[in-house]
DNA sequence: CTATCTTTGTGCACGCGTTCACAAAGACAT
DNA sequence: ATGTCTTTGTGAACGCGTGCACAAAGATAG
């Protein structure tokens, strides 16, 4: 889903399926759970519920990591959350700047679940010089000015990005050029970076467009269920008047209500 | 990435891979930009650089929609505007109900990029009695009793929540029995939901961890290049103590520095 | 020590998604 | 009309991820 991650092919034998990754936190924080209920093992088919999975899923997941896990017990809470933690690399400290104090900058410098696991907000880094000074979440907000020696002086590697768009990728260069190899970007751009560095994006926009066309589909199958045999549940508007397009076979033979031939 | 999509095996021969759905908005920004500039064609090859994917790939996924585009020409900015809108569902209006005001809740409802396209905040909803009636982006919040009522009234079918992931399955409960049946989820939870509800989650910390887990694979790997052939860079602190596992025999061989047997 | 019962770890098959590579389609020039 | 040149649309091969189903491992009881 992010940019990067088509390189390498593994170069150490621990080949981790980018999948498993993904998934290794959602077992991460079910196994937290279960540790503060002082729960002291759990078998994968418990677990799985927990996270939402498959219960062959994550056995195959945790059997890349290594034979945790005892035959007719199941896996012990504790043990496997280090395990899991010290894979993610949640054992150390990461110092994570934000850029771009907007709304969404600010919630997420006040958002709770960075801390808890080995995330610390470094650094609030903003454009607007009327902002510098003004703490938001107990820090200072800083100028992007001072952007290079922000990250050096901070030892950051992870940025986070939370500017207008068309901001976004001036800003991504800046970060790279001054250390940063991960970035997550809440902008909706599309960022380039250079090889070996990562980018994941949350892109909310996206995540309702897609919500909504499922949406449609369900209420397309459902007029459909209705009036029995009612035509194609896709003509709402006439299409922008338009020119060249002499020729429309969709696969399914069907076509927009007006179409300027 | 979402919870549900795994029933029906696309009932309507109509059937667009997931991943094609995902990219489609990914398409549709980059095409919005182009007709911006008043951009009049554009060759697959142009539009996948913007949106950043191979081009092939982005010929296959047009391809699922139907024979829009012209050979030796490429596709028609405006037309494919429209058909891309259509197919998402983006040409009608999407009422949404954000639930949970935090500072996530008020950041979303301030962002720009909802009503653009299609989306519209139709109600913010949140269960603290001194929130109700308070202008958030210009809307007043309502309280978490009125759910049910404002879920009707609005015609509202996507939800999102922003509440803390304790409140979070019962918010989900309740915007589902009033009629909500798409989601986005904020909450670092695993929401269960009934058949025919789709749930997408955004989930920020786990997007940092797996940037984690990049960033500290990206470090060793590093590292084992500079230090020739140094030991495995995973030994940073003792494991917890911990009781049972009287057999380590990890894939290749490594175990933790200190493994009380 | 043997038998039984539980649960892991994994071989295998299947399906989805990606990518290559090319034939077909059309634009455009002559 | 014919030929050339560009770009689409897609058949086919490949690789990754998922889920089934079962053998092996170990716990536990007698």
């Amino acid at each position: 889903m992010a940019t990067g991650r088509t390189h390498r092919p593994a170069t150490r034998s621990r080949g981790i399926p980018e999948a498993t990754v993904a998934r290794l936190p959602l077992y991460l924080r079910a196994l937290t759970a279960l540790s503060e209920r002082s729960v002291p093992t759990v078998s994968s088919e418990e677990l799985a519920a927990a996270a939402g999975v498959n219960s062959a899923k994550l056995r195959k997941d945790f059997s890349y990591l290594g034979s945790y896990g005892t035959r007719g017990v199941g896996y012990d809470v504790e043990y496997l959350v280090y395990q899991i933690s010290r894979e993610l690399g949640l054992t150390q400290d990461w110092p994570v700047a934000i850029v771009g104090i907007g709304n969404l900058g600010a919630a997420l410098a006040n958002y709770g679940g960075f801390a808890s696991r080995g995330f610390r907000v470094a650094a609030l880094i903003d454009a607007d010089p009327a902002m510098t000074g003004t703490p938001v979440a107990g820090i200072a907000v800083q100028h992007t000015d001072d952007l290079d020696r922000i990250i050096s002086d901070n030892g950051v590697s992870i940025g986070v990005i939370t500017t207008p768009p068309g901001a976004a990728q001036q800003v991504c260069d800046r970060l790279v050029a001054a250390g940063v190899t991960s970035i997550l970007n809440f902008a909706p751009t599309v960022l380039s970076v250079p090889e070996g560095v990562d980018v994941r994006k949350v892109d909310l926009s996206i995540e309702l467009q897609i919500l909504a066309f499922h949406e449609q589909r369900k209420a397309g199958e459902e007029a459909a269920a209705d009036g029995a045999a009612a035509e194609d549940p896709d003509e709402d508007q006439a299409p922008p008047v338009r020119a060249t397009p002499a020729h429309r076979k969709g696969p399914d033979g069907d076509m927009p209500a007006v179409m300027p031939a």
